[in-house]
DNA sequence: CCATAGGTGCAAC
DNA sequence: GTTGCACCTATGG
């Protein structure tokens, strides 16, 4: 059974989503219209957003979240998964590591639904800041809350 | 299949 | 600064 919360973050509401104890998505947009909130069940969750937020250096890689049927992008997102906070990798180094090229890499990560769960903000261009689904507006705001200036 | 488009990178001018 | 092309995956005909 899928359940939804919704948190006020200060760049935006997020929209999360979970099935049986497993985050599905997080994304900024405010989908009232769904059905189930249930907002106490992400009371760990929403806390350590408080305090994200504020600026403090929070985890969120112990949280499970489901992954994508697809393999490749599976792959992918493990990989960014073990990007800490305030830890920054390109395009091309993880396309590296994963023997693919960096557009490659690009186009799994526009896919990502669960937003820093699955920290595709700290992957940046070799010359900027690179891309986000998004707008890179949220993605600057995010590195800037990490002690990122590009 | 073939064409085209990405959250790229690199070399060349 | 810009143009051009190789790179791998996704998507649509």
């Amino acid at each position: 059974m899928i359940v939804y919360g919704i948190y006020e973050s200060p760049i935006g509401p997020i929209t999360v989503a979970s099935e049986d104890n497993v985050i599905t998505m997080l994304d900024f947009c405010n989908c009232t219209e769904k059905n189930f909130i249930r907002n106490e069940e992400f009371k760990d969750l929403f806390e350590r957003l408080d305090s994200y937020f504020r600026g403090n250096r929070v985890e969120f890689y112990d949280i499970p979240v489901k992954y994508p049927m697809n393999p490749f992008r599976a792959r992918v997102f493990k990989e960014i998964r073990k990007l800490r906070w305030g830890e920054i990798k390109t395009y091309g180094m993880i396309a590296e590591r994963l023997g693919t090229s960096p557009r490659a890499i690009g186009m799994a990560l526009s896919k990502n639904d669960i937003l820093l769960l699955i920290p595709c903000h700290r992957v940046v261009a070799e010359n900027g800041i690179g891309g986000y689904s998004r707008g890179i507006l949220i993605k600057r705001k995010l590195l800037e809350l990490e002690g990122i200036k590009l």
